[in-house]
DNA sequence: GTAGGCCATGGAACCGGTTCGAGGGTCAAG
DNA sequence: CTTGACCCTCGAACCGGTTCCATGGCCTAC
């Protein structure tokens, strides 16, 4: 099998080579084993494992928590149990972030249709202080 | 008047000394007048001030870009059709990050089931490999 | 006079993931 | 033998808002 050089990984996973070198250094990507002179050359599947790490940082987890957990697979303690309740409270996190956006948008376009009330009342070059309304919305 | 002191502006306004003296480094406070001791002493519409600089700051608006307001208001020019647009674009980011949530949250929905399916199949101490099915649901 | 609470300063740490920089090897093509 | 595209390491910068640190002055009360 043909070993893959560290550009060739991260181009075909569509991340920098930096980016490979740190998820080696927080132990998310294994050591691999390198050649005479000194280049990483990785297994072609390790593509398919920078995607997999892409994918769950895109779903909340973090570089620290994969690391823990293919720290403990790799101990032969299947973490199952564990990352399945982890998904759990990430998808509870998601949610409140999505609540506490909503509640921003909200407050975001009744802001700015006060401002539009206002604008239309303020010639041009004068001062209508916007900010100075934000208080009132707040209770 | 009374003038406060900057403890009391920031129990006022829920924010910490360490906040106050922040806010005044990047220029959304202005510098104040200092009493014998070099204590700074606020006018009391200040904790009204920090109260406003938070709720933008909740709306998406960055201190940065707060400060440039204010000067650019200090300055004689009143900001507001520009601050109207910004608040469009602050709007704009907003749904965007709700609908990239709203996306996360479906898939890790998705992906909780397909685990617990998976989970179901394997016996307590054995190894299910749930990151591994990350990748088909990509697609 | 000393303890405790407030205030001052400038600079650094924190979060997490990524990128950049300096300084230096390896290798193939022209 | 030089050019240019790779690769290496280690450490630091970046984003933004907040907090913390060391070091020191001020003020009140016991």
């Amino acid at each position: 099998m043909e070993l893959l050089l560290i550009g060739e990984v991260a181009n075909a996973a569509g991340v920098s080579v930096d980016t490979i070198r740190h998820y080696e250094r927080v132990g998310v990507l294994r050591d691999v084993a390198r050649d005479a002179s000194g280049y990483r050359r990785y297994p072609p599947h390790t593509v398919e494992r920078v995607r997999m790490i892409r994918r769950a940082l895109t779903l909340g987890f973090t570089l620290d928590e994969l690391s823990r957990i293919f720290r403990q697979r790799a101990a032969g303690k299947p973490p199952c149990r564990e990352v399945r309740a982890l998904a759990d409270r990430k998808l509870a996190e998601v949610e409140e972030r999505i609540a506490a956006l909503t509640t921003v948008r909200a407050a975001l376009v009744d802001t700015l249709s006060s401002w539009d009330d206002r604008l239309r009342d303020t010639p041009d070059g004068a001062f209508a202080n916007l900010f100075e309304t934000l208080m009132e919305e707040t209770k």
